[in-house]
DNA sequence: ATGAAAGCGCTAACAA
DNA sequence: TTGTTAGCGCTTTCAT
């Protein structure tokens, strides 16, 4: 399987050349004359050379590899932010290796530990909660990570967020706006902070345009469409239902949706809806959902030029950046009859 | 950054054996007194042991990861395969290295160079057109890889796709089924082989219907949305315009669900629309999309057992495996007025 | 500026 | 059944 390849040894042979001199001009280091190197980028271009990264990570280079840990695949929100992730990754000719949590429910920290030891050189967290034991085994090992759209621990953590608070505030805001008194609210996953985030901005919103934080108006989900559409049902059959809903996220922005023509309403003629996330598919449906933005494809950029910085350098102070959400006006949203 | 680590070296000493002893019952080696086993595996718990896949590797044994070559990630088509990878490869204790082709249009032999070379053990490649460089590469060096949902070279060359002629075939015969005379179709991208089979299966069902095969009502589009939106925009404005569209994907249909309700028209009642692939979104678009679903995750899961299978036997015959589509009937049609 | 040599942690013969 | 030993391909001192 694995052929009898063309090696530093090799490549030394054809140039004439020591091998550590070959060794040095793979690495860019100063110490090559010209002419030499020369010579040696033109053997390992005959020869077809190409680095054993294995060798190179045991004998205590690098890997180049960096290691992605998210919750699961399949969902158009890890897959932007993969984006960011891999356009970056590109630029320094890292690899990237994909790590589930679904398939490790068990040993988390053998799996960290794994993965700390040799396969990668940073890792990238996109859960929303880390186990303590994660940390313990990162920050112990003193292994270069960066947390991504995390609560965030503290301010020294790195880690990269949106700003959700912030959204949920412009697109209550708007809705005030067109003139809604009676807002809806599915939350998010309450464990997570961002959920608490944007609920916290839609309640700040809301008394900041004097209008009372009715908890009734307040539906408790989960991010999941079934939960948009059980909880706006909840919030129709109200005595005063709301004129509008705002959604946690896209997907249960789907299910509200859903659950008002089944009510036999029409959005935004009677009912407005918003969502948050701003995945594809949010333009695609329905009338198009008006929702917040989240940068998430940046997101993923950014993470990963703080990583590699911090693998260069893994003392660097770590900080909690936090970017910019936007809202996006389409035409799931009109003024209140 | 990397510590110094536990190593065999260090449980041999702490269960008083030799180092290769606990190499035997790390890979499970038959010839390991069961109490030595016993002794070894306590001293690993104890130190904390994680074997080191670099050196393993280097040494010869398995990299115990698996290379995944897609296009781009960041699209629920992806997303759903790579989640029946995942699960395989959790079942046996693989991981995964992403690979994006967007990154590499240059060097591309390289690139395969290099995974052959050391990182990855086996290959899986959902890349619609496969460049020669890199079968030569990959035969040549006799390296273990299947191709997914690939148009298929010959019979022989390891692959896992979809039944799209027939899934185009069964999609038609419903329209036909329904009382639809004049049906519309937007083709993919016809260099690609699933595209030229769906609209075969098209075409097919339609002779075998004892109707006229008219090229008029065939728009040759490249699956995304803006060319599915052309497309019907097209079929529309004929003098004869067709009852029902069928596109060649979702994302096409999208498009042709936007141009009818652009023209005025609706869905089903004035014309019926179906789809390909049943991505999640289909079932959250309104109406809800009648479309071909394509066992995607399956087809992740088989390529991957496939791929196993012939790590561990690369001399195993190479064979093409075709898994049935299935026609997934939501509410886009009826039959015409 | 270049070469020689000692590992990195492990597998896989080969011995015993 | 167990131990010994020679590498895998490379980085990195330390010499020269």
């Amino acid at each position: 399987m694995k052929l009898d390849n063309v090696t530093i040894i090799d490549v030394a042979r054809e140039a004439g050349v020591s091998y550590s001199t070959v060794s040095r001009v793979v690495n860019n280091n100063q110490h090559v004359k010209a002419e030499t190197r020369e010579k040696v980028l033109n053997a390992m271009m005959r020869l077809g050379y190409v680095v054993n990264q294995q060798a190179r990570s045991l004998a205590g280079g690098r890997s180049q590899v960096i290691g992605l840990l998210v919750p699961d695949v399949g969902n158009a929100y890890i897959g932007e932010i993969i984006r960011g992730i891999d356009e970056e990754l590109a630029i320094c000719q890292y690899e990237l290796m994909l790590y589930t949590t679904r398939r490790r429910k068990t040993k988390e920290s053998t799996f960290v530990t794994t993965i700390v030891r040799g396969m990668a050189d940073g890792l990238l967290l996109v859960v929303p909660r880390v186990s303590v034991t994660y940390f313990e085994t990162l920050n112990q090992q003193h292994f270069p990570y960066v947390l991504i759209d995390h609560q965030g621990i503290d301010n020294v953590t790195p880690s990269v967020a949106a700003s959700n608070w912030q959204g949920a505030y412009d697109a209550t805001s708007y809705l005030v706006g067109l003139g809604h008194r009676r807002i809806g609210f599915i939350t998010g996953y309450m464990e997570l902070g961002c959920a608490i985030d944007r609920l916290a901005g839609y309640r700040d919103a809301l008394i900041d345009h004097h209008l009372d934080y009715d908890p009734e108006l307040v539906y408790e989900g989960d991010f999941f469409q079934p939960d948009g559409f059980a909880g706006a049902s909840k919030l129709l059959s109200l005595p005063r239902p709301p004129t509008a809903i705002f959604a946690s996220n896209d997907v249960s922005a789907f299910g509200v949706m859903e659950a008002v023509r089944h009510y036999g309403l029409r959005i935004p003629e009677d009912i407005s809806v918003v969502g948050f996330d701003n995945i594809p598919q949010a333009s695609h449906v329905y009338p198009p959902l008006t929702t917040v933005q989240q940068p998430l494809e940046e997101m993923g950029r950014v993470a990963t030029q703080i990583l590699l910085k911090r693998i260069e350098n893994p003392d660097l102070p770590g900080e909690r950046i936090v970017l910019p959400t936007q809202l996006i006006i389409r035409e799931s949203c009109q003024s209140p009859r």
